[in-house]
DNA sequence: GAAACTATGTACAAAATCGTTCTCTATTAA
DNA sequence: TTAATAGAGAACGATTTTGTACATAGTTTC
């Protein structure tokens, strides 16, 4: 990792990274470090977006509704990425989707207007959120097609390694219940894959935590829809612009932190 | 409908006819007319797109893989859209999607360093099409969610009614293969499903083609999904610079040509 | 007009998922 | 310490969807 800047916090979004130092100077002023705490809701649907947040740490998740208190989850959000893409995307936007805090962290915070304004003025801002709008879509398209066709083991699967992967911790902290709402399934469907995947020596759960022991066991449990969409986010957002800062690549053959101790 | 500039074709894209004239006119040079034949693939999954369509005519479907051999279709794109929104996103994009013709009929093509220029020079442009990337978002949002909580029956319901709003027919050329192909379901189980909207009078088939009986009849089977995506169509896509060239909204109150007919 | 092909209708057992309800246990609150 | 609560495991039949297979009816080809 490289060191920050004297007197100025590290900073780690992704999107952020990726910008020319001078450009990143100019903006910072209006970039303020928000904590977020657990289920805060950073915007609801069709409701005007009036900030934005480039995630530092943390989980924020994107649901669409599918009826009477349906919430299906459509994207995930981590360090890599934005929320509230709708301001780039139209004047005045209200939201498509909800997106609320699923594992606290914190966010550098900007005013939409402010944001519209400086996406008109700096290029490299427009470049890096269009690129993370591109992964938005990949990852919501993937969703798409994984939920009309593949069972829910492999969907729990990839779901638990993408989660672990936008937060780098082998330890999500997130019940059954909440998971099941996430996938649009029955929350007891999840208590039984779970726990099939437990006897397994895949993952441990403890109240409220699962804990991933054997990644690639678990990867192999995942479908496909795993790979093309992390493979996609490396693509898209590991950008040459990217190298001053230095890369990370979770996921492929990137050890995470404390994989060890957890073993066994 | 208004009579098209003397001389010139009358342009039916939503995104072109939004454009101030003066903008169009620049562009026009640049935009070729090309027919869309049954099954023509307008750009591969994860190959460079080279050209963009702005959709005439017809109906071209976007599809995600599944893995081997299980493609689901994520997004669907008439009149109102642009086949090949990856160019707006990333410098040099590969496709995330599949694009092929479901319905034949005509586009405006552009290259697409043509188009980024063109995007870079005028910004009605780039506000149209971002504004369809915002739509886009919320169509694959939806269907994801539909995926994960919604029936067969509902679902088929949604997408006839969806893609014949798209063309503005009612009647579709689709055989219930193709259907299940895009719904990632089994063919006859569409059959099945098919024949329950037949015998309820609300569709008529024949091989490979459906008709359109009974709108209000089908829209109640559609699940909400229908309505969300409908709404958010119109709220996008119909901006007041459309009103110079008159505005359509299928699907809720406008009666489509040929309806009578038909019934019964 | 016969043959080949394509689209559709139908059937049946196997599997997945659902809705519900009931425990049991760990944690929190009083 | 006790009571209340939230998270997890388990069981039930009901429902949906699957995989597979075969029959029928339009359509095209020769």
């Amino acid at each position: 990792m490289p060191s920050p800047a004297p007197g100025l916090p590290e900073i780690r979004n992704v999107i952020l990274r990726g910008l020319p130092s001078k450009d990143l100077a100019m903006l910072r002023p209006h970039l303020h470090s928000v904590p977020l705490v657990m289920r805060q809701v950073l915007h609801a649907a069709s409701a005007p977006i009036d900030h934005v947040y480039f995630m530092e740490e943390g989980l924020t998740s994107l649901t669409a509704s599918a009826g009477e208190a349906a919430e299906v989850e459509v994207g995930l959000v981590g360090r890599e990425g934005l929320v509230g893409t709708g301001v780039l995307l139209m004047t005045g936007a209200t939201a498509v989707h909800r997106a609320f805090v699923q594992v606290p962290g914190s966010a550098y915070r900007m005013q939409s207007g402010t944001f519209r304004d400086a996406l008109s003025q700096f290029e490299s801002l427009r470049d890096g959120c269009l690129r993370y709008v591109h992964f938005m879509m990949v990852q919501t398209a993937q969703c798409a097609a994984c939920n009309a066709r593949h069972g829910l083991p492999e969907r729990l699967a990839r779901w638990l390694l993408f989660s672990m992967n936008r937060i780098e911790s082998d330890e999500l902290p997130m019940t059954q219940e909440f998971l099941s709402y996430m996938l649009g399934v029955r929350r007891a469907g999840v208590s039984v894959v779970a726990n099939g995947l437990q006897s397994e020596g895949l993952i441990r759960q403890s109240r409220g935590r699962i804990i991933l022991l054997d990644r690639a066991g678990l990867e192999a449990k995942a479908c496909v829809c795993y790979r093309l969409v992390e493979d996609s986010r490396a693509r898209i957002m590991e950008v040459p612009s990217e190298h001053k800062l230095g890369t990370v690549q979770y996921g492929r053959d990137c050890a995470l932190s404390g994989i060890d101790n957890l073993r066994s």
